[in-house]
RNA sequence: GGCGACGUAGCCAAGUGGUAAGGCAGAGCUCUGCAAAAGCUCCAUUCGGCAGUUCGAAUCUGCCCGUCGCCUCCA
């Protein structure tokens, strides 16, 4: 068993091979923080960030490189529409970005180059890519040459002549063929710039990919293992790449995998900044358990088009409740241990199915119906308490490797917040219960825990004289409230109705 | 117009030649004073439509219908 991948560049799903094993590098454009984060990204870097977990799990040494484009057209014409400076606004949207992907448990990239950082290896690039005839200078910047890169359009399976046939010619814009594009744009005045043999100006977008990819994973130029990005960079984005990395390269291709992530769409439209139909990451996140979104994402095959909308989101949240009490579950009859997550010894039931899933071109779907299967399994093992510590161990490791890791918020039941009016709510509730016991609640002084507390206790009372009819008026009094009881051997428990 | 993806139960979704995983929702049962939670059981004679290939098709071929994406900044 092997881990085989869709590799865009050949059209097929291949054996996954490193070309300098045990390394694997990986390359994944990032974002350009020139709006907010939306959950098209999420997807995105959710997906790399799993099959990372997975190389390092299948024992491979991985560096995991992702970008960020820190200087764009876009984030200019914002600091001049809003008069902030323009890195005031890169530093905010990134900040926000990155507080998401860590509540979404997306690890760090072992490098993560900024673009602005890597001017002069950009500047180097472009002048080798000048020296071999493959970029000229113009009135406004400068430009690839399209028409010397006989690969171009491979990777996208795209016919120079045809995209020629629809390609468009901004105004201003000095190119000798309308699909050229800017490696290097002069400055305007006002606009930022760096110092270049050609002229002050900025980095064109798709240099940067090329040149900190090479600078970082590839000095040799003899190509790296996989370069990741959403479908929608395949054109002109990764052409680009290719097209600027490869000429000038020992051994193309500029790597050897293209994994590319499938377009979320957001109530069955694209997400994209210039429609603004998306809401932001950020704010996302405070509605969803960022677990129950990874959740969501596993459920569907990485490179399929997928639609989001808030039912489908809801259902993932109630799915991960369900998988975390499952785990409690398992976890209070195995009397622990605690949440150390090792890697089991072999042989391991769960992790050669869950291997077995991902291995076929990262079938997440599948794995996770292993996942739901193991705690049904294992309750066959019944009290054996060193099976399930083994059970267990297994599960929580098959868990964090695809990301949904038990912390110590998996050993507590969910608590949601309490409605604001809740006090209001329950005096009101209590008064219409008009029962003897509920008339003797008393609730000054209580936060909502404890009177939600006083009133378990009043009903535990009704209950040990066996008066049903009372005990039932004060459990639908807090059901009013929004509080759901749930009486077992321990005791009466409450969670907040969602 | 060129390139591409997709159409499987009420919803989401896996499965790419051997007789339909899983999740959500729903139903029944067990448990419970009654509930809730949990566990068990059930829930597509059928995979957009029509032809064809085959012993056998959701899977392959052709045509048709429908949805979406890329070709312009995009994860």
């Amino acid at each position: 068993m092997s881990l085989k991948l869709y590799n865009t560049r050949t059209r097929s799903v291949e054996a996954f091979a490193p070309l300098d094993p045990p390394r694997v590098r990986i390359y994944v454009c990032g974002l350009t923080p020139s709006a907010q984060a939306h959950l098209g990204h999420a997807r995105s870097f959710l997906f790399f960030d799993l099959l990372r977990r997975y190389l390092i799990h299948l024992g491979f040494a991985v560096t995991y490189v992702q970008n960020v484009t820190d200087i764009d057209d876009r984030s200019i014409e914002a600091a001049i529409a809003t008069g902030t400076d323009w890195r005031a606004i890169v530093q905010s949207y990134y900040v926000s970005f990155k507080t998401s992907m860590k509540r979404l448990g997306v690890r760090e990239p072992d490098r993560e180059p900024f673009a602005t950082q890597f001017v002069p290896q950009i500047c180097a690039t472009i002048a080798r890519l000048i020296e071999g005839g493959y970029a000229y200078v113009a009135r406004d910047g400068v430009y690839y040459d399209v028409r010397r890169f006989d690969g171009y359009g491979r990777l996208s399976n795209r016919k120079l002549d045809e995209l020629e046939a629809g390609a468009r010619v901004e105004v201003g814009e000095f190119k000798r063929d309308p699909l050229d594009f800017a490696l290097w744009k002069f400055a305007k005045p006002g606009e930022p710039s760096w110092p270049s043999p050609w002229g002050d100006g900025r980095p064109g977008w798709h240099i940067e990919c090329s040149s900190m990819s090479h600078e970082i994973l590839d000095p040799e130029g003899r190509g790296f293992d996989i370069h990741g990005g959403g479908a929608d960079l395949i054109f002109p984005h990764h052409e680009n790449e290719i097209a600027q990395s490869e000429p000038l390269m020992a051994h193309p291709p500029m790597a050897n995998v293209w994994v590319h992530g499938g377009l979320l769409l957001f109530d069955s439209r694209k997400m994209s900044k210039s429609l603004g139909n998306f809401e932001p990451l950020a704010d996302l996140l405070d509605r969803y358990d960022p677990q129950a979104v990874r959740l969501l994402f596993l459920q569907t095959g990485y490179s399929k088009v997928m639609n989001f909308t808030e039912e489908s989101a809801a259902a993932a949240n109630t799915a991960l409740r369900r998988l975390q009490a499952s785990w409690r579950k398992m976890h209070a009859a195995a009397g622990g241990p605690p949440l150390a997550i090792g890697k089991p010894p072999a042989p391991a039931a769960l992790l050669e199915r869950v291997e077995r899933a991902l291995d076929d071109n990262m079938n997440t779907s599948l794995a996770l119906s292993e996942l739901y299967a193991w705690p049904v399994d294992s309750a066959a093992l019944g009290r054996d308490r060193a099976a399930l510590q083994a059970a267990l161990g297994e599960f929580s490791y098959a868990l964090d490797l695809l990301g949904l890791t038990p912390d110590s918020s998996w050993l507590e039941e969910p608590r949601a917040e309490l409605p604001a009016d809740f006090f209001d709510r329950l005096r009101i509730a209590l008064r219409a219960a008009q029962g003897d016991a509920a008339a003797r609640v008393e609730l000054d002084g209580a936060d909502a825990e404890e009177a939600i507390a006083r009133v378990i206790a009043a009903r535990m009372q009704a209950r040990a004289t066996k008066n049903w009819a009372e005990s039932d008026r004060l459990r639908d009094a807090l059901a009013r409230c929004g509080v759901v009881l749930e009486d077992s051997k321990e005791g009466t428990t409450w969670t907040i109705a969602v």
